[in-house]
DNA sequence: AGTGAAACGACCGTAGA
DNA sequence: TCTACGGTCGTTTCACT
């Protein structure tokens, strides 16, 4: 449930060109097959097998169903900042157990949290503010900024 | 390259109980087969395969690839807040041009953008901001926010 | 870590309820 | 929109390099 597939603190791993090819070619499309891809970097369709078994199974890949909020009714997007007066751990583990909020970091700057909502409507989105975030033990004070438009979205990195 | 897989403004597309199903199936791993997701949901091979395609083409749903920066040596993340003078539009087109930009989200509020960057250490950051951040036309004011700890993470919303 | 080949299973198009 | 069914193609295992 929380911190989803990502580890901290752990030391990067070194990738080849090939590999980075291959995950080009799984972001574009996760399912690819591998005889396909194998012909795009030039491997076997059972080298280029083995290799995203490796990279998957040590986490620095993952293949998943990534869906679009606006296009399933949650058309109310917002980042809150948060500022702590307690254990900032603590207040974010309990704002990761709200299922509205899916995105949480910790933060050095004028705000000690960052947490992004996800809301049907506006009256969601107050109700979420003043009922569940707000009234936690240990926020002192909340800003919010409300989405208007998502400009850039991307769910991969590193391959640059 | 820009606003990966989503489109704004489009109406919400109203899923039954099974695409849910089907789509909670892929984003455990993308690449179950359908014959196993039919067994999962109760469907024919052929019919998740159709409604797979559906949620493909319609840009409900995407099957990709999601790598971690951590693993990959980008070690230090942040959310720049910026104030914008002019057109926050043309400011957004701007940044998300930025390789080292991987998200970007105009907002309403004392923040007018966030952007949220990826860099493999403290100079890159350094230079990201001043080189090609701060020095854009339009930026009148920019406040960094250097990620600690991701505490939680969704690709994945509207299954609630 | 890579290839190649054979058995198996998944995927795709089409037909029909 | 679903099931049923063949043909085709992808995946898996294994022996080998």
């Amino acid at each position: 449930m929380t911190n989803a597939g990502r580890s901290n603190g752990n030391r990067a791993m070194q990738l080849d060109d090939v590999s980075k090819a291959i995950i080009e070619q799984l972001q574009a499309d996760g399912r690819r097959s591998y005889a396909d891809i194998g012909k795009a970097v030039g491997l076997s369709e059972a080298a280029v097998r083995q290799r995203v078994q490796k990279l998957t199974d040590s986490g620095v890949m993952q293949i998943v169903a990534v869906t679009d909020p606006m296009q399933l009714g949650f058309t109310r997007q917002a980042m809150i900042g948060i500022r702590a007066a307690g254990d900032t751990r603590v207040l974010a583990e309990q704002l990761a157990e709200i299922p509205d909020i899916d995105y949480v970091v910790l933060t050095a700057g004028s705000f000690d949290l960052l947490a992004e909502v996800v809301c049907e409507n506006d009256d969601e989105l107050i109700t979420l503010l003043n009922t569940k975030i707000r009234n936690l033990d240990g926020v002192s004070a909340t800003e919010t900024f409300v989405y208007l438009k998502l400009q850039k979205q991307f769910y991969n990195w590193g391959t640059r």
